[in-house]
DNA sequence: TTGTAAGCGTTATCAT
DNA sequence: ATGATAACGCTTACAA
């Protein structure tokens, strides 16, 4: 089946390129029969308009950019699953980039896309909040962008997170009143917004309680599973922590993995609860207690906000900043024994 | 930061577009001089060239399009992952289609597709095996799709498979010799590919150890949680399996959750082994059997697969029908207790 | 209601 | 080595 334009179609029909192009757009004044018969022909020609012809024209795209660190993690492919959901509805598509963590894409990938690629970005970021100035330069209104989960606090753009804060603190004081003392905080890049946050949150919880915030109960961990089993290890032996907050779920599988190994049993002897959100997390070994955080319906948010501006409505401030809750699920992996 | 094109760029560098388009590709003789001065002057001012437009010039995108019949599915995701690996390392994108198990989303996506707006696809399939003749109207020197998983087996097209015939023969006997004699099998569409060649290997294990092949042990599902429940606990509580085979993943959480809920004991009662590439799985509780697929590695050949055709190679009859190895890892789900 | 023609931002061919 | 120009396939004033 060859490919056919509008051209080839329209002498088939023996009409204009204009004509038949109209028959395509909703609005346009044509004839419902001439139009009838257009869509008809155009059927059994397999005739499909020429998308980046359209785009170029149109200086439109119908495809939204997701944005993301890595893809190798629930959290993330939760967010693309709603983002999809969302976009799919509004017949828009999804162009998926990924930053492997490095800032220096994640401005390239920004960059590049801003001559029209896509209509709009969601994105959750990669860099330290310090070096995104190249945010700063880019034109909003030819390129809206939507930032969620891993935010820049100070770039005045709209924005979709989770009550880090107040989970973080929720899961501290569970943590603590279920008899923790030495609860360890597992983290990846405490200088990220996000690490930072859920930290202050672990922190003032402590500081409720009046435990004593110990540095060394705070453990820097790395993306690498290997890495983090010998960091994760190394610190459960010389830390002793009798409790453990994981501000990112796969932090908590390595330590599940390493108290096997080490012969740890949780909850008796450390207590365990993540940021997560994995539907599977209770059937886990022990179940796993978790902040789990609705990402799917952040995923959605931060598309339909995004849609909303491209949609030419204005956003109101509380719109520009939405704060999705998390719930603390409570399983076994916390408990203290009867 | 104004968008800039370029025209604006050749007037501030006193030069024509030509020459500055010529800057940006990489053969066309140009001063190297002048190359170096247009690169320079491009970045200050935030240059990009427009995409759609270079597109429509050169009639190719850089972009492919995975399309798969669902996201929420850890599978599926990994795909994704191995795929958007495999294609930026050639300087691709990935642009995703859900089909929400939809034939005629398929092809629709399919038709559409054709006209240009990607250069290939991998897809795994979302209807069953005989309402397909859409894709032999399809031209795939111009658009190369590469199938993966389920796949369509009359179509000659370049796939990607695992080895399920075999896989599924192992688990069923490996389920025999811990002593199962009543094998159920959970299937989501026994028509599709997948669960037919699935179901082969477990009727032919079944038939090498003289078991007879009960029809009420394979046990049809559908796509909804609840269902699911719903139909599995019936079928655990009328047809009382020792042994379960899950043809997929999401299946096995479901058996999971059901002799939880029934009190069931996994394995002594009941033996599991699923179709699953989830890493966890040994975190479960207990720790679950599965037919490991090896995912991203499957993505990563099908996006190689077709960027090799679309690097004008053309493929060899082995290139052309992939087999990748599953591996059986047995964990406590499925063994006999000693 | 339909047709004509200009233009979207590139790249490639052909001159210079 | 550089410039002028046509072409990629479509949409949309504007004219008929």
């Amino acid at each position: 089946m060859a490919k056919i334009d509008i051209i080839q179609l329209a002498r088939v029909l023996n009409l204009s390129k204009s004509t038949v192009s109209r028959a395509f757009r909703d609005s346009s004044d044509i004839n419902p029969k001439t139009k009838e018969r257009i869509l008809k022909v155009a059927k059994e020609l397999n005739y499909q308009p020429n998308h980046y012809a359209s785009n170029l024209r149109e200086q439109k795209s119908k495809t939204i950019a997701i944005v993301i660190p890595e893809l190798a993690n629930n959290y993330f492919t939760q967010i693309i699953q709603g983002a999809e959901k969302e976009a799919k509805k509004q017949g828009y598509h999804i162009l998926i980039f990924v930053t492997d963590d490095d800032i220096s894409k994640e401005r390239d990938f920004i960059r590049s896309l801003a001559s029209g690629r896509v209509d709009g970005v969601i994105m959750s970021a990669s860099g330290e909040s310090t070096d995104h100035s190249y945010l700063e330069r880019i034109n909003y209104e030819h390129l809206p962008i939507v930032l969620f989960d891993r935010i820049y606090d100070d770039i005045h753009l709209p924005k979709v997170v989770t009550d880090d804060y107040q989970s973080s603190f929720a899961a501290t004081e569970h943590l603590i009143q279920n008899g923790c003392q030495r609860i360890a905080y597992l983290v990846i890049n405490k200088e990220l917004s996000i690490g930072k946050t859920r930290m202050q949150g672990y922190e003032d919880a402590l500081k409720k309680y009046k435990i004593p915030l110990r540095k060394r109960l705070i453990i820097d961990c790395s993306n690498s599973y290997e890495e983090n089993s010998g960091i994760i290890e190394e610190a459960i032996r010389k830390q002793q922590p009798d409790g453990i907050l994981a501000s990112v779920e796969r932090l908590a599988f390595s330590t599940y993995y390493v108290c096997r190994r080490m012969g740890i049993q949780i909850p008796e002897t450390l207590k365990v609860i993540a940021f997560s959100s994995l539907e599977i997390a209770g059937l886990m070994h022990p179940p796993l207690s978790v902040v789990r955080q609705p990402a799917v319906q952040i995923g959605e948010k931060a598309a339909a906000t995004l849609l909303k501006q491209l949609a030419g409505d204005s956003l109101s401030e509380e719109e520009r900043f939405i704060t999705m809750q998390s719930d603390l699920v409570i399983r076994e992996s916390s408990k203290a024994k009867a």
